[in-house]
DNA sequence: CTTGACCCTGACATTAATGTCAGGGTTTAT
DNA sequence: ATAAACCCTGACATTAATGTCAGGGTCAAG
């Protein structure tokens, strides 16, 4: 299928669907006229990208497991437990920060209120 | 002071203190050299404004409140509260998207590790 | 009068995925 | 053969605070 039909299929726009495939996330055949096509795998393909992108994976780690998740399970994936840790390990982090930060601003806020 | 004392003094960068004058958090008084003379009461003022800054509030938002809160007291401000409520809700809205993420992540490694 | 430590402005870079535009081919249907 | 709807590449913009560099003044101590 060309790119449009593949954006329209997905919802992901063919700017991020061109995107991905710089990144090597996704791969297409070119055609005599220089349109991409792409193999009906590629949905389930961009779903799968769209999906880690969400989890706040970078495309860069995207791609160094993708092709093993699209074959495999992911728990068979050695390269995916290390990212996924990692990752957690900083949204953790995140959490604990604006956590922090939650806590002052209703500090703050309630002594403001408390003051009329 | 100079723009160098007051950037020791407060451990903020001559860099972001140029900035902040650009944003208005920040006035000086240039000698006939073109120097740059800060008052002493920057030094509390630079402070102040990292401060906010290290909630998650902008430049901008600093800005519109920075004079009064120098002032008087943060309740006596009411351009503050609404900055503040607004904030709290980003950040509240931020730790339960950061959370979900949290449990898909550990599902995953969960079962990950399941597999062995 | 020279050196070193200040100070100045202006400008570009950083991050990462996506939007958008310009300029230009291709295909399909009328 | 022309219009509409595709497709292509390349490039710039987005956000916000900060880093960094170039090119150039100022000043104090020696």
């Amino acid at each position: 299928m060309r790119i449009g039909e593949l954006s329209a299929r997905t919802g992901v726009s063919i700017r991020s669907l061109r995107y991905y495939e710089e990144q090597k996330l996704l791969t297409s055949v070119r055609q005599p006229n220089g349109y991409r096509e792409f193999s009906p795998l590629a949905e389930e393909q961009v779903r799968t990208i769209q999906f880690y992108l969400a989890l706040g994976i970078s495309t860069e780690q995207i791609a160094s497991f993708l092709t093993c998740v699209l074959m495999n399970k992911e728990a068979f994936c050695e390269e995916v437990l290390p990212i996924f840790e990692s990752k957690l390990k900083e949204i953790d982090d995140q959490i604990h920060l604006l956590s922090q930060i939650k806590t002052n601003l209703e500090d703050r806020i309630r002594s403001i209120q408390e003051s009329d």
